[in-house]
DNA sequence: AAAGACGCCAACCGCCCCACT
DNA sequence: AAGTGGGGCGGTTGGCGTCTT
C-alpha cells in the first residue's frame, strides 16, 4: 500500500530554480491559474516535483510579495503574533500581507530571536528569562502555548484581535500587567507599534487591511530577466494594477481565477513580446 | 590574501489535515 | 467509517556570501 509520491522521483531536478524554469511557472500560472499543483510540473513543461513548483510560487515568484527586511513594525507584530499563535507561521503570515510564512520563519529564527535573548526575553515562551517560574517547564509547546497564550491575551494589541481579525469589546490599549513583552520597554515598544497606523488599525480591527505598497516592490532578479526575455512588456505592472483590484476585495478573497480578466491582456502582450524576441 | 567561521535564506522533507469517494 | 490523494505547514538543511582571524 502506501502513498504515491506526491512526483515521480525520477528525473525530477532539485535544486535552485533557473530564470527559464521561472518564466515556465509565472507563464503557466498566468495562463491557466493555480489548479492541481501535482499537475503544474508537467502541463508547465517543467522537471520538477509539483511541491516544489507550489512552493516556489508562493515563497518567490508571486506578484504581491514584498522583498526586503521586515520593517520595525512588521518585526513587532511578528513577535506578538508568535506570542499568541507559537510557530504557526502560516497564521503569522496571514496577518502579513505581502510576506511568506518561509520569510517570517527564517527572519524569527535568524534575527528576533537573538533580538529577544538580547532584552532578557524567552523567545520560546516570550517570558523574561532570568525570571525561572519555579516548577514549571521553561518551555512548551506551540500548541499549548497557543491555547494558553489564547486564554491569557498578553499582548494589549492581540487583546484587542480575535483570530478573523475583529475588533471585540476590550478596546483598550493600556497592556496588561504580565505583559511580558511590554514590560521590558512599554512605552518603546508601544510606540514603534504604533508606528504603522494603517497596520495597526487593521490589527485592531476597525479598518482595512493595509494596502500594499506596490511602488516599493523590488523585483527579484529573475523577474528582471523574465522582462527582458519577453521585450517591454513588464508583468508586475499589470500584476500591480490586479493586486490593487485585489485590495478592493480583500485579497484572500480572491482566487486566482481573477487572472481571467487581466491575464487575457497579459497574455497578448507576453505573446507580442515572445514573437519580438524571435 | 587565504582560510575558516558564521549568517542568511531558498528549497527540500516528512508529516498532518481535510476533502472526496 | 475508512481509505486515498492533494495541498499546506513547520522543521531542517545545503549552499552561497560575508566577516573575522
Amino acid at each position: 500500500m502506501g502513498r504515491q509520491p506526491c512526483c515521480d522521483k525520477l528525473g525530477v531536478k532539485k535544486g535552485p530554480w533557473t530564470a527559464e524554469e521561472d518564466n515556465k511557472l509565472i507563464n503557466f500560472i498566468l495562463t491557466s491559474g493555480q489548479c492541481c499543483w501535482r499537475a503544474v510540473p508537467k502541463l508547465a513543461g517543467l522537471r520538477r516535483c509539483g511541491k516544489s513548483c507550489r512552493l516556489r510560487w508562493t515563497n518567490y515568484l508571486r506578484p504581491d510579495l514584498k522583498r526586503g527586511l521586515l520593517t520595525e513594525s512588521e518585526e513587532q507584530l511578528v513577535i506578538d503574533l508568535h506570542a499568541r499563535l507559537g510557530n504557526r507561521w502560516s497564521k503569522i503570515a496571514a496577518r502579513l500581507p505581502g510576506r511568506t510564512d518561509n520569510e517570517i520563519k527564517n527572519h524569527w529564527n535568524t534575527h528576533i530571536k537573538k533580538k529577544l535573548i538580547k532584552r532578557g526575553i524567552d523567545p520560546v515562551t516570550h517570558e523574561p528569562l532570568e525570571k525561572e517560574p519555579g516548577g514549571t517547564k521553561t518551555s512548551s509547546s506551540s500548541e499549548e502555548q497557543s491555547s494558553e497564550s489564547e486564554n491569557n491575551n498578553h499582548s494589549p494589541l492581540l487583546q484587542n484581535t480575535n483570530a478573523t481579525g475583529n475588533s471585540e469589546e476590550n478596546s483598550s490599549s493600556s497592556p496588561p500587567e504580565n505583559c511580558s513583552i511590554l514590560s521590558d520597554e512599554p512605552h518603546k515598544l508601544f510606540e514603534s507599534l504604533c508606528e504603522d497606523d494603517k497596520l495597526l488599525s487593521y490589527l485592531l480591527g476597525d479598518d482595512e487591511p493595509p494596502l500594499v505598497d506596490t511602488t516599493t516592490w523590488e523585483l527579484p532578479n529573475n523577474a528582471q530577466n523574465f522582462n527582458h526575455d519577453i521585450g517591454n512588456f513588464n508583468p508586475w505592472d499589470d500584476c500591480a494594477t490586479w493586486l490593487f483590484d485585489c485590495q478592493d476585495f480583500g485579497i484572500h478573497d480572491f482566487g486566482l481565477d481573477c487572472f481571467n480578466e487581466v491575464e487575457m491582456s497579459i497574455l497578448d502582450t507576453l505573446e507580442m513580446g515572445n514573437k519580438q524576441q524571435k
